[in-house]
DNA sequence: TTGTATGCGTTATCAG
DNA sequence: CTGATAACGCATACAA
C-alpha cells in the first residue's frame, strides 16, 4: 500500500503557498477563501450549517495553502482538554511493563488520545519529577506504576484536576483508583503447591522491599510457610532487582549448607535469574515464577500467570469512561486482576528430601 | 473484578488556596503580587533582571495561589517548539520494539522532551493516520518503524517542518535519515555457518514479504544458499507474522517428505515459534534466530544478536543533536547497527545427513 | 447560514 | 529593572 497524499495535491510545492516552511494559519485560509474565520473554522472542524459551496471554497484554499490545524492553539482556545494521557513505569524493557503499556495503548485507539510514556527507572525522585512534568503539560490523566512509598504529596496534582490512576501498585496516603494483580493469592497458590509436593525448604527471590507488590508477595510467602510450620528466614532473599542480581543470589542460596529444594521467583526478572542459576545446578530444583512469560512453555516453567495487558486496558478504560470531574474526586476503588497457576513441570518437581 | 473501596476520603483543601479545582493563571498571580504580568512571567521562568524582593513577592503569591504554568499556552506564545517526539512501532509487545522504545526514552532523559508512543499493528492505514495525527500535534519529530511500502506521500509532512526518522526500516521514495540493522550481513553469517556445519536443507521462517527488513533478510538467505549451490525454494516460508503462525509453518516444514535439518528464524517472533516446533520434534534440528532475546542463553539458542536499544538511542540522539532546520532537509543518511552471531549451541548442531 | 469581537494563558516588544 | 499592550492560532457567544 502506498501513502495517499492528504489534502494537498501531489505537486512539489503548494502552488500559491509561500515557499518556506511557513505553516499557514486559519486566518490566512479564511482570507484566501474570502470568508470569515468562524466559517473557515466550521469547515475545518466539520461542523454543520455550511453551504457545500462555501465548504468547497474553504477546503480548496486550505489545500492550496497547505493548511494544518494547530492542535495546541485549538486545545488552548477550547479550554485545554489534553489529548494525551501519561504512563510512568519502572522500566519499559521489562516485559511486564511493556505489556501494561501495550494494554493502555490498545485501549486508547480510536479515542483521539495518545500515550506519553516515561520510565522512572524505579527512582523515586525521577518519578516525582515526571509526575510534575506531565501535570504541567496538562496530561488528561496520569497512569502510574509507582516506586514511591508515600503518595500523600500527590494530592496537589489531583486538586489541579489531573486524575492519577495507580497501576500494579496501590497508593498509600492518598485516595485514588488502582488496578493491581492478586499478589497474595498468586503467591499463596504457588507456595502451597510447592509444599504439597513435599518441599520444606523453599527459597524466595524477590525485589526491593520498598516495592509494594513485593511486600505483599513476601508477606504471602511467609504466611504460607508459617502456616505449614516451615522456616523461611534462611531462604528469603529480597534485593534481586534484575536478573543478574537474582541469579547470583539464587546461586548463593543453592550453594549454602542447607540449600532449598524449591525456589519461588517473585517476578519475571527474578525468574530469569533463577532459571540461569538452576540451569547448571547439580540436582533438580523446583521453580515457580510470578508473572508469565513468552517462553515459559518451551522451558517448562510453572508460573503464576496474570494478565498485565488486561491491567493496562482496564486502567485506560477507566480513564476514558469516567468523566474528568468524577476522576478528580476518586473513590479509591481497587480492581484486582486474578492470577492462575500455570503448571508446566518446573513447579511439579517433588522434593528430593 | 472490582473489590471494595479502601479508605474513606481524606477531607483536605489546600491551606490558603482556592476551593474549586481552579488553576490560577499568571495574570492572577501578578495581580496578587501587585506586579505586571511580564514581571511575574520573568520570575516564573527564572529570567534575570528581577529584584530579589519582587521575585520573592511573586513566588509567594504563586505558592499561595497554587499556580501552575500552562505549558500549552507557553508553547503557543513562544512559537510552539513541541516538547514531545513520537515513536510509531509495529507492536509494543514485541520485545524488539519495546527495546527500541527503551533506547529512545533513555536518550530523551533530561532533555525536557517526552516520548509519545503508538503502535500501528503493522497496519498501513493506521500508520499513516498516526503520522498525520502526530504531525498535527506538532511533534518535534516522528520516529517511524514503517510498515508502508512507499513513503513518497510523507514529503508533505517533512515540508511542514516535521522531521521523520526511519527506524529499523529505510524509507523508499523519500529522502530521510534512517537507522537500520545489518540485515544481510547478519543473515549471511547465520546461513553460512549452518552450511559450514554440513546442512544442505535449511528452512527459512520469515515475516510478511512486504516488510522491508524481511525482504532483505530473505534476499541474503537465498543469495547464500545459491552461492553454495543449494536449493531453497522448498524450504522458505514467509508469512509467519507471529509465533503461532511461525510454529505451525515450521511444523509443516519439518513434517514434509524431505525436511530441513536446520532452521533460520528471521526475527524474534519466528524464533519463538520455531523453538516450540523444534522442541518436540523427533530428531534434533539446528536453529539460528535473528534478534537476540533474554532467555536465549538458558535455551542455548544461537542468535544473530543486534542492539535495538542502541538503535533507538542513536535515532533519538540524532533528533536531539540536529537543529530542526537541518532535520527538515534530511541528507538521507543511513546508520547501520552491526550484528553478532552469538553461538550458544543450537546453531552448532551438525547436519544429521 | 455566516460574520464580529473577544478570550484562552503566555511570551515578546518596547518604551519607561 | 519593570510594565502596558500586542501577538500566538484557534474557538465561540452573540449578532446579523
Amino acid at each position: 500500500m502506498t501513502v495517499a497524499p492528504m489534502a494537498t495535491p501531489t505537486e512539489a510545492r503548494p502552488p500559491g503557498g509561500p515557499a518556506g516552511g511557513h505553516v499557514p494559519t486559519l486566518a490566512e485560509v479564511a482570507r484566501a477563501a474570502g470568508v470569515s474565520m468562524k466559517t473557515a473554522s466550521r469547515v475545518i472542524n466539520g461542523e454543520r450549517y455550511v453551504t457545500a459551496e462555501t465548504r468547497d471554497k474553504v477546503l480548496k484554499a486550505a489545500g492550496e495553502l497547505g493548511f494544518v490545524p494547530n492542535a495546541l492553539a485549538s486545545a488552548l482556545a477550547r479550554g485545554m482538554t489534553s489529548h494525551s494521557i501519561s504512563l510512568i513505569t519502572g522500566d519499559l524493557s521489562n516485559p511486564f511493563y511493556a505489556a501494561i503499556a501495550t494494554g493502555v495503548e490498545n485501549e486508547l485507539r480510536g479515542h483521539d488520545i495518545h500515550l506519553t510514556l516515561a520510565s522512572s527507572g524505579e527512582d523515586d525522585r525521577r518519578e516525582v519529577a515526571l509526575i510534575e512534568e506531565f501535570a504541567l503539560r496538562r496530561s488528561r490523566a496520569i497512569l502510574l506504576v509507582s516506586t514511591v512509598e508515600d503518595h500523600s504529596g500527590l494530592e496537589t496534582i489531583q486538586r489541579r484536576g489531573i486524575p492519577i490512576v495507580f497501576l500494579d501498585r496501590a497508593p498509600s496516603g492518598l485516595v485514588a483508583d488502582s488496578f493491581v494483580i492478586d499478589n497474595s493469592g498468586g503467591t499463596r497458590a504457588a507456595i502451597e503447591q510447592l509444599i504439597s509436593f513435599g518441599h520444606r525448604r523453599i527459597g524466595y527471590i524477590g525485589d526491593y522491599k520498598r516495592i509494594q507488590t513485593h511486600q505483599t508477595r513476601f508477606g504471602a510467602y511467609t504466611a504460607a510457610m508459617l502456616a505449614a510450620g516451615l522456616d523461611w528466614e534462611s531462604f528469603a532473599v529480597r534485593d534481586a532487582h534484575n536478573p543478574d542480581a537474582a541469579e547470583s543470589l539464587a546461586r548463593e542460596l543453592l550453594a549454602s549448607a542447607d540449600p532449598p529444594t524449591a525456589l519461588f521467583a517473585a517476578n519475571n526478572r527474578a525468574t530469569v535469574g533463577c532459571l540461569r542459576a538452576v540451569k547448571d545446578h547439580r540436582c533438580p530444583v523446583a521453580l515457580i515464577g510470578f508473572d508469565d512469560f513468552e517462553l515459559a512453555d518451551v522451558l517448562g516453567v510453572t508460573t503464576v500467570a496474570n494478565d498485565p495487558v488486561a491491567l493496562g486496558r482496564a486502567a485506560a478504560r477507566k480513564v476514558l469512561d469516567t468523566p474528568v470531574a468524577a476522576l478528580a474526586a476518586p473513590t479509591g476503588s481497587t480492581t484486582v486482576i486474578p492470577t492462575t497457576l500455570v503448571r508446566r513441570g518446573s513447579g511439579e518437581i517433588p522434593s528430593a528430601d
